[in-house]
DNA sequence: TGTTTTTATGTAATCGTTTTCATTGTATTT
DNA sequence: AAATACAATGAAAACGATTACATAAAAACA
C-alpha cells in the first residue's frame, strides 16, 4: 500500500505571524516595506523568513492588490536576431526593477496574437509590449487591452494609424534611405528592391526611403523590380528569379531584410555573378549571419540594445509615475539605425 | 479640473451569475467544463460571457485551485539557435494544452540561475524546464524547488550527479564519438579539440565520445591541444593560438560549439590554412551560421523540435496522471544526434 | 500635565475564483 | 406509489495575501 503523497505546504504568511507573535498584516507590512514599522520587529520578520524558508505568493499578492509585477510581451519570434537582442536587454532591465517578463511568440499569426493577448489579460500582467504580426492590421484586440486599463507598448513593428498605445520604432524610412543611396553614391543605376508586405510599417518606411533617395538621385524606379512578399528565403528566391530573367539586369538591390540578402548571394553566386563587382546588396537588421557570410554583407544597424532600454524606460514611467504629458504618450519615439558597410557593396 | 481617470472595472464571475440569474457556482462549472451543468444552462452562460466580454481572472483562478497553467522555463539564452528552437516548440505544443510559459535567461549566472528559480516559485508556476548555467554545481535550489512540490525537468545541460528531477539530455557521448571518427575516417590523424567547461555535463560527454574515438582508432590524445573553457569566440581564439603556435600542427579540430568552429575557420583563413584540405574542421549544433559560412561546416545536429516536443510529452505526463513508473522517471531520456557533412571536412 | 500628533500594531474585509456540502428536482427502480 | 439514485444548482467557506479602519503606544506640543 503506497503512501499517500501530501503535497508539502508552502507556508504563509500566517505561520510567520504565529512563529513571530506578530499579526498577519505587519508581516505583510515588513514584506512590502511599509514605513511604519519598528526596525526591531522588522529585523525579527525577516529572520523568521529567512528560518522558515518562506516564499511569498505572489499569486494570492496579486488578487489582493492587482499588481502582478510581470509585464507580457509578444513577439513574433524570438529567433529573429533583432528581437532576441531587445527580449535581452528588457528582461534583463525589468529584472532589476523587480518585474517579471512573459515571453510569447505569435509566430506572424494574427490568430495566435488574439489569443496571447487574451492569455496575458488573463494573467493580469502590468503591462504589455508587443511587436505585431506581419498581417496585424486590426488593432481592436490591442484597444480592447488597453481599455481593460492595461498599459501597452508597441515597439519595431507598430499600428500605422493613430493609437493611443505608447510606440517605440526604428527610423525605417532613414534605413531605407541609407541603404539604397549608399548603393547610389557607390555607383549604382539600377537598383532592385525587395521589400516585405506593406501592411507593415516596416516595409512602408523603406520603401519610402527607398524612392526617396531614387527621387534625389533622379533614378527611375522599376515597378517590376519592386517586391512585397513576406521576407522568406522562398519567397527572395521566386523574386530573384523573376528579377534575373532579364532582359537587362539590376546593379544593386535593397533588401529589407538579411535572409533576404543571404538569399540573393548565394542566388549571384549561382548565377555566376559577383558580388560586388557585377551586384551590390544591402540588407537590414545586422544578423550575425551577414557578417559572416563572404562575403559580408552590408546592412543597416538598429541597435536593439537601444531599444530595449528606451522601451522599459517609457514603461517604467507609465508604471510608476504615470502622469505622463499626453505628448509624450503620444507621439511616438524614433530610434536611430546606423549603415554598416561591409564587402557586398 | 482633470476627470478622475477610474481603472475600468472588469466584470467577474458574479456579473455573470447576476445577468443569467444562476449563482457563480454555475459559472465557474461551466468555465470548467464540469458534467453536471444542464445543456441549456451551459449555453445561456456562455453566450452571456460572450455578450459581457467576460475574461476569467487567472490570478483568482489559480489562488483558489493552486493550478496557474504556468510552465516556467529558465534557459541560459534564448539567443542560442538550439534553445530558441526548443523553447519555440515547448511553446507551441503546451499553448495547445491550454498551458503558458514563462521564459526566463540566466544569462549563464549561477546567481541569476537562483533568483529566477525562486521568482518562478513566487509565481506558483505549475512546472518548471530548465536547461542549466554552464558552472551550476550546486543544485539545491533546485531540489528545493521541487520539495516544494513543483515537478522539474531538465534538459540538455542537466546535473551530473543523480537527481529526483526528469532528465532529458542529447546524446553528447554519440555526438563527440561521431565527430571525431569522422575526423579520422577522412584521414586525420592529428586531432585538437576545443571543449567547454568540465562542470557541465555536455562537455564531459563529448570529451568522452572524442576519447572514445581515438581510442578505437588508436590514436594519441595530445594534452596541448585540449581546452575546457567557456566557448566563447575570444577563448576560440586564444586557444587557436596556442594550438597554432607549433611546433606541429594538427589537422583536424573538433569544436564543441559552432561559435568556435566559425572562429578556427576565420583563424585557419588567417592563418592561410586552407579548410578542408590543410585543416579539417567539426562544429556542435548546427546552428544556421555553420551552413552559411564558406566553406560550410560539417557539425552535429542535435534535432531541437525533437526535444521540445519530448520534454512536454514527459511534462505532461507528470502533469495529468502524475502516476509514472519510478523507473521512467529516474531514467534520463537520451535524444539521438547526427552528424550534418559539409564542405569543412 | 493634558492634548494632539505620529508611529506601530492588530482586526477584519476584501480580491475573484473554486469547491465542499447541502438542497432541490428529475429519473429510475421496486 | 414509495424508495432510491442521480443530475443540477446554490450557499458559503476556502485560497493567501493586502489594506482600510480601529486602536494602542510613544512622541510632540501646549
Amino acid at each position: 500500500m503506497a503512501a499517500i503523497k501530501k503535497t508539502p505546504k508552502s507556508n504563509t504568511i500566517i505561520q510567520v505571524a504565529e512563529a513571530t507573535g506578530l499579526s498577519p498584516a505587519t508581516i505583510s507590512r515588513v514584506l512590502n516595506n511599509h514605513p511604519y514599522v519598528k526596525e526591531a520587529t522588522k529585523k525579527k520578520v525577516l529572520e523568521m523568513i529567512e528560518k522558515l524558508g518562506y516564499q511569498r505568493n505572489n499569486i494570492a499578492s496579486g488578487l489582493r492588490s492587482n499588481k502582478t509585477r510581470t509585464i507580457g510581451l509578444i513577439v513574433p519570434r524570438i529567433s529573429m536576431f533583432f528581437h532576441a537582442e531587445v527580449i535581452t536587454t528588457i528582461q534583463n532591465i525589468l529584472y532589476k526593477h523587480g518585474y517579471n517578463l512573459t515571453i510569447c511568440q505569435s509566430g506572424d499569426s494574427v490568430d495566435m496574437e488574439k489569443d496571447l493577448i487574451r492569455a496575458l489579460q488573463s494573467v493580469r500582467v502590468d503591462a504589455v509590449v508587443a511587436a505585431c504580426t506581419l498581417h496585424t492590421t486590426d488593432f481592436t484586440p490591442f484597444e480592447q487591452l488597453m481599455a481593460s486599463g492595461t498599459p501597452l507598448v508597441f515597439y519595431d513593428r507598430v499600428p500605422v494609424g493613430k493609437t493611443s498605445a505608447m510606440v517605440i520604432k526604428g527610423d525605417d524610412v532613414q534605413g531605407g534611405y541609407l541603404a539604397t543611396s549608399h548603393l547610389i553614391e557607390i555607383g549604382c543605376k539600377n537598383i532592385a528592391h525587395i521589400s516585405g508586405p506593406l501592411d507593415c510599417n516596416l516595409y512602408q518606411d523603406r520603401l519610402k526611403g527607398f524612392y526617396n533617395a531614387m527621387k534625389v538621385a533622379d533614378l527611375p524606379v522599376r515597378k517590376e523590380w519592386l517586391f512585397y512578399q513576406e521576407l522568406t528565403k522562398e519567397n527572395a528566391r521566386t523574386a530573384l528569379k523573376k528579377i534575373f530573367e532579364g532582359p537587362d539586369f539590376p546593379d544593386g538591390l535593397v533588401a529589407d531584410n538579411d535572409t533576404t540578402a543571404i538569399t540573393a548571394l548565394k542566388f549571384a553566386k549561382e548565377m555566376g555573378l559577383k558580388v560586388p563587382q557585377d551586384l551590390k546588396i544591402v540588407g537590414y537588421s545586422n544578423d550575425p549571419r551577414s557578417e559572416i557570410i563572404t562575403p559580408s554583407i552590408t546592412t543597416i544597424e538598429q541597435y536593439p540594445e537601444k531599444m530595449g532600454e528606451k522601451i522599459v524606460e517609457v514603461l517604467m514611467a507609465r508604471l510608476q509615475h504615470k502622469n505622463l504629458s499626453q505628448a509624450e504618450l503620444l507621439a511616438p519615439t524614433i530610434m536611430p539605425v546606423q549603415l554598416i558597410r561591409r564587402l557586398s557593396t
